[in-house]
RNA sequence: GGGCGAUUAGCUCAGUUGGUUAGAGCGCCGCUCUGAUAAGGCGGAGGUCCGUGGUUCGAAUCCACGAUCGCCCA
């Protein structure tokens, strides 16, 4: 017996049942130890955030990674399964800092930096338990004992290695330059942090008055939406090919930004070059000394402002750039936390934000205010806080990308991108590639081994933590791990031999995760340790082994990786700087790339605007397999529309093929059905055909996994769906009520197969129902099942019942038109241009309720004549307009045959189409290929029997408002109007499961269940 | 300003070598099947396949230019 399937699939029940199903069992386990030994597969999982529970969007690229790790692994490859989480760095340290409700550096600094560490510890094993919850329940097998923690101090030595290699390329430096900082955590940031963190704000606009020394009475007139950056002032930038003119107010503004001013005297921009102007803020003590001039610039805008623009090298990028040009002055008005030094006069001690209203109401007091105003922009935002970010001058450590440029290009071109495209977008970003600052100025990182030495001048940098203990000068016995406070009281030795103490920046968090292909798979480590990898700050997290070079050696590159498309900047991007800088080639060979995840209307998810879905909420009420399906339906490269409304459509889907299982399960158990290994007779050709059919599915399947395209996957599932369940089951359905056991063995084994291939996109239904379907000798779960092999097809057959359903959906068609239900039996079905299907002649006969089925030419109106372009266009090239515009218009003759002369042309009579009409009694419908036609004439015979249907359909209808079953036997009584019908008792009896049918004095038709 | 995508039915989206009447799901209307039945099937309405040029016998598809939107860089 099979087990019964509800009417319903109850996903959430299901999913719960199966995922106990399988820890009890360790099905997982056991399919790990039954590919031991089989090729490689390698997947590099990019570590996700232990600092929150999962969203939605997270379940994205979880089942992708899910999908094809479950696929390889059905194909015998060996998987390393390993997960990674992302410890350290400013997203953890803003976690916690809201979580005990610090605001500032100062706060956490009297918090106290080792509390501080260890509470950021905390926050990562909590949810790095949270998401390991989740992410099993979305079925993803990953071996979960043995996940990589990039805070361990394994992960942190391998940077180490990194840096100090870069140190001996000569691509560390110390950066002085004007940086984009954030000013509540104090930070700057690194170039590919900046990238979508930007919001809508509102600043002030302001034209303020520079007046000009000499030209009484005359001023400049500049822009700015920063007003806090007036009092670093120090040059004012013209465009020295603009025009410039000077209103009748005696300011000076760029031609094309005043147009309509009445201007007294214009000159080009060069002309203003080299005057000297009073800055408005130029009596503040941090100003002294220093001159104001007009400098030349070709890069200023004309098409906002004012055309000249106001130019603060210390707190502007560009304007940094230019105080080298010109050798300005460089002011720098902001401290770390963005508030005004104290030479800044009353400004002291304020922040950038709270300076805008007092500099607006001084600018106006001393008539320097031309115009005030509001600006909405666009501006940068802190990613991880959202605070506005400032310029700043700072000193932070580089890298130099320019040498490493070119061979990353080479390496990016030996990867294959899925979508494809994204690789021109992965060169784009590397040839734009900046130098890499990998310093913040925080607490819980990779502490940066740099140890400058003060006396000789000399840069240590330590490659290791044995390098360290051999140097160190000292405090190795409170070193707890590579983590501030402790590894910042542990000074070194330099080779001058004075002691050196490490320059308290910690790194950039893209090089934790950058490092992952070396630091799990243990590169350089000359021996294998158990468990080695739980080091310093992940210890006792993991039970992960740090692999030797062996291992190394085996697994790397990875064969393929897949994350959400902003990775290129930073994931794919440090992976590769690091992998190529290393090893000299891309550590992926192929990724899978995918876009963004919006609310079901197409906005952003935010939990602000109450659209957010996270994946607690998704799996709780939608369930895996469809967030799956949902996902795997998607094309990756467009974002994706999330929310209940299309997860519910793809639930009502998925109704189609659980009814087709459900059919076969219902039947099987009526008859007692054991599926063998051989078909138990002689396939029909209508089973022959489900048996290529699925062998199709499989190879398409298998090709679409191969690159790794899920929506190929999910259209050659969904289209297999409609053919078992609307032809072959429907076709078929007499001979399942008749027990017909070679129709069970073909149905079965086309779910088993079936099962079996959609198991990676949805493993808890497939293995749910692989477990009622499958034989005793076949293993437990369908992941314990070797992928079929697609044998070679019966491509002539598959084309055959192609031409057979075209036919019948023809036949449907023709009697729409003609207003002729399918319970009216008709006399008559004529098919033209039919090959392989007139095999199929009785199956045509049935469907359509004909009563002969003749395939010849029809005999119809012909309407109009058109050209078969694909033969037609090869053969007459240019001529064919002429052919097309002559049949169009009734220019031809008919030749023998049914070929046309056009022209001067003899065309046969493939190569043209024929459109017809149906003659008088006749319903018609064609296609180019094919023409339908059928006799609408009704005799007595037929009304007779159409209406025994009626009442065929009529009868079953009550017997199941009576609650009967399946089997249960009848007495039927009719009216005695219908005493025709008794013509047909012994019909009317089978299908109705009669033991008798009479006629009495009822109105209506009744029943009565035998007992 | 440079680069990468997108633009197809009311909505959500497919469309892999250029081919006749451009598809699917949802929604709407009508019909229909009925031992899969709170499903299924058929049909209809609804498309200048963003626009303009070009290549070609033939373009949603290839090329160029432009528009709009999104993303990346400057």
């Amino acid at each position: 017996m099979f087990e019964a399937l509800a009417q319903y699939p109850d996903h959430l029940a299901l999913e719960g049942e199966i995922l106990a199903w399988w820890e009890t069992e360790g099905i997982f386990d056991r399919l790990r130890e039954q590919n031991r030994g089989g090729p490689r597969f390698s997947f590099m999982d990019g570590p996700i955030t232990a600092n929150n529970p999962m969203g939605a969007h997270h379940c994205w690229g979880r089942t992708l990674k899910d999908v094809f790790q479950r696929y390889k692994a059905l194909q015998g490859h060996e998987l390393r399964y390993q997960n990674g989480f992302d410890c350290q760095g400013l997203w953890v340290e803003v976690g916690v800092e809201r979580e005990l409700g610090l605001n500032s550096k100062r706060e956490i600094e009297e918090y106290g930096i080792a509390e501080f560490a260890e509470r950021c510890k905390q926050r990562v094993a909590k949810y790095a338990e949270i998401i390991t919850d989740q992410c099993r329940r979305l079925g993803m097998w990953m071996d979960w004992d043995n996940d990589y923690y990039t805070f361990s101090d394994t992960n942190i030595e391998y940077i180490w290695r990194f840096l100090r290699e870069c140190h001996e390329r000569d691509w560390l430096y110390l950066g002085h330059r004007a940086v984009e900082w954030c000013p509540r955590c104090g930070t700057s940031l690194s170039q590919h942090e900046l990238i979508n963190s930007y919001a809508e704000l509102t600043h002030p606009s302001l034209y303020v008055r520079f007046p000009l020394k000499g030209r009484a009475g005359e001023s400049l007139v500049v822009w700015t939406t920063t007003p806090w950056t007036l009092p670093a002032n120090v040059a004012a930038a013209v465009n020295p090919d603009a025009e410039y003119g000077l209103t009748k107010s005696l300011e000076w503004w760029a031609v094309e930004r005043s147009p309509d001013a009445e201007l007294t005297r214009r000159v080009r921009g060069s002309e203003l070059v080299g005057l000297e102007y009073e800055a408005p803020f130029e009596h503040l003590p941090a100003q002294e000394g220093v001159v104001h001039r007009v400098i030349p610039w070709d890069d200023v805008s004309l098409d906002e402002g004012t055309g000249i623009v106001h130019i603060a090298p210390g707190a502007g990028a560009e304007d940094f750039e230019l105080s080298r040009v010109h050798d300005l002055s460089v002011l720098t008005p902001i401290d770390e936390a963005g508030r005004f030094y104290k030479d800044y006069g009353e400004l002291e001690g304020r922040s950038t934000e709270d300076v805008e209203g007092p500099i607006t109401v001084e600018l106006e007091r001393r008539g320097l205010l031309v115009e005030a105003g509001s600006i909405v922009h666009r501006y940068p935002i802190c990613w991880r806080c959202s605070t506005p970010l400032v310029f700043r001058i700072a000193d932070d450590w580089m890298i130099r990308a320019d040498e490493i440029r070119q061979p990353m290009l080479d390496a990016n071109a030996t990867v294959e991108w899925t979508p494809d495209f994204y690789s021109k977008r992965m060169d784009d970003w590397l040839r734009n590639m900046d130098d890499w600052n990998i310093s913040r100025r925080r607490y819980f990182g990779l502490p940066l081994p740099f140890y400058p030495c003060n006396s000789c001048g000399k840069l240590t940098v330590i490659g290791s933590l044995a390098e360290l203990r051999e140097r160190a000068t000292g405090g190795l016995q409170q070193l707890q791990e590579l983590h501030r406070p402790w590894i910042d009281e542990v000074p070194i030795r330099c080779d001058c031999g004075a002691e050196v103490r490490r320059v308290t920046e910690v790194g950039d968090a893209w090089l934790d995760a950058g490092i992952v292909p070396f630091s799990t798979l243990g590169w350089q480590s000359p021996e294998w340790k158990e468990h080695g990898y739980a080091t310093g700050a992940a210890a006792g997290l993991t039970g992960a082994d740090l692999p030797d070079h062996a291992y190394w050696e085996k697994w790397y590159p990875a064969d393929w990786v897949s994350e959400m498309r902003e990775q290129i900047r930073l994931w794919f991007y440090s992976q590769c700087f690091m992998s190529v800088t290393l090893t000299g080639k891309s550590p992926y060979r192929a990724v899978l790339t995918y876009e963004k995840l919006l609310d079901e209307h197409g906005r952003e998810m935010h939990r602000s605007w109450g659209n957010a879905i996270d994946a607690a909420e998704a799996l709780e009420n939608i369930g895996a397999d469809v967030i799956r399906f949902m996902f795997c339906e998607h094309v990756p490269s467009q974002n994706m529309k999330f929310g209940y409304g299309p997860a519910a459509e793809i639930r009502r889907r998925l109704l189609t093929y659980w009814n087709s299982v459900k059919f076969f399960v219902d039947y099987a158990n009526v008859d007692g059905f054991r599926p063998g290994d051989e078909a138990p007779g002689e396939l029909q050709p209508l089973d022959r055909w489900l048996f290529e059919r699925t062998e199709q599915l499989v190879a398409e399947i298998s090709g679409q996994y191969e690159r790794y395209w899920t929506p190929g996957v999910m259209r050659a599932f969904d289209s297999f769906v409609d053919d078992l369940s609307n032809w072959y089951i429907r076709r078929s359905r007499r001979r399942f009520w008749n027990s017909d056991e070679v129709a069970l063995w073909t149905l079965h084994r086309a779910l088993l197969r079936s099962v079996q291939v959609i198991g990676p996109v949805m493993p808890f239904l497939a293995d749910f129902l692989w477990r009622r379907l499958r034989t005793e000798d076949a293993p437990v779960s369908v992941f314990l099942e070797p992928w079929p092999e697609a044998r070679p097809r019966d491509e002539e057959l598959l084309r055959e019942v192609g031409e057979v359903r075209r036919i019948v959906e023809l036949g449907r068609q023709a009697r729409g038109d003609a207003g002729l239900k399918l319970r009216q039996p008709l006399r008559r079905l004529v098919v033209q241009g039919a090959g392989p299907a007139q095999r199929h002649s009785d199956e045509i006969a049935e469907e359509l309720r004909v009563k002969e089925v003749e395939f010849a030419p029809v005999e119809a109106m012909e309407v109009r004549v058109k050209p078969n372009l694909p033969l037609l266009g090869p053969k007459l090239g240019k001529e064919l307009g002429a052919v097309r515009s002559a049949l169009e218009a009734g220019e031809f003759e008919q030749l023998e045959g049914g070929g046309v002369r056009v022209n001067g042309h003899e065309l046969g009579a493939d190569e043209v189409l024929v459109e017809r009409r149906a003659r008088e009694g006749w319903a018609l419908a064609a296609d180019d290929a094919l023409t339908v036609a059928m006799t609408t004439e009704l005799d007595d015979d037929l009304r007779r029997e159409g209406r025994v249907y009626e009442l065929i359909h009529r009868v079953n209808t009550m017997r199941k408002d009576a609650g009967l079953e399946l089997t249960d036997r009848i007495r039927l009584t009719l009216p005695a109007s219908d005493a025709d019908l008794l013509e047909h008792a012994d019909w009317i009896k089978e299908e109705v499961l009669a033991t008798d049918v009479a006629t009495d004095g009822v109105s209506e038709p009744e029943i009565a269940k035998v007992s």
